[in-house]
DNA sequence: CTGCGTGCAAATGCTTTGCAAAGAC
DNA sequence: GTCTTTGCAAAGCATTTGCACGCAG
């Protein structure tokens, strides 16, 4: 129940960097992950400073959660379009994916109505495959 | 490193009690809803008792965890083939769904391995939708 | 008997919140 | 100056663990 902008909002070193972490990396970011971006520019962050951001700008609409099975949180800029993630086993990081041919269809009980979907792919990213070798 | 069942493992009231729920249900539950199972026929079955069972039975490959986006673990009798889930927004209880064809294919970005899929859907179940009409 | 499994309560680990002080406007 | 935002520390929650006792084998 928080109006769009109408209310006063004020800019603060911590919540531009917070944001920086967003528009620089273009990956949804886990909170900790946003706590390191933001502390490049501004030292002092705190954890705690990060959570509170995080649910404001989802409230404003900036950001959107992505849950991902048995991960912490993530969040990414929003507004984009329909897409799932791929998560790297290896170093955990988060990456969008374009594109999305929902032909599969898991048979669904009779009666059982399907609103929306979650497709998460697993694997190992490009930067850590030659680890890997 | 658990050994199969080469170890003296114990039967008890409490264990039988917990098994039992996974075999009744069909369905995929969390330690919340293992408890409520549980204390119907053993009434002083502690919370701990049942993640520490729940543990246990993972590792003898008796169950299996089935983590979803944002909900608690669930966990369903292991040796099913690969399949999905499904959500119910509305008593959040969790199915299983048969068959999966893999046609998705999101856009991988070069040099990306992708090694397994998870898919959840989302929608209400047979038992809610006439709570929605 | 022996010692594994249990209940209780304390301890985690992650996220949220209260409060006084710092800072934006 | 006023009122939002921050940092710190304490509070919450879900899950895990230490310990002494109870019960299975």
């Amino acid at each position: 129940m928080k109006a769009k902008n109408t209310i006063a909002t004020r800019n603060t070193r911590q919540k531009d960097a917070i944001r920086a972490a967003f528009v620089e990396t273009d990956r949804p970011l886990s909170p900790e992950e946003v706590l390191s971006y933001a502390q490049r520019s501004v030292s002092d962050v705190s954890i705690a400073t990060v959570y509170r951001n995080l649910k404001t700008l989802v409230d404003d609409g900036w950001l959107v959660p992505v849950q991902l099975p048995g991960e912490p949180a993530r969040y990414e800029l929003s507004g984009k379009e329909h897409h799932h993630h791929f998560l790297c086993k290896d170093c955990r990081k988060v990456y969008e994916l374009e594109g999305c041919v929902p032909t599969m269809k898991p048979k669904l009980p009779r009666g059982f109505r399907a609103v929306s979907h979650d497709l998460l792919l697993h694997g190992i990213c490009a930067a850590c495959i030659p680890r890997h070798a």
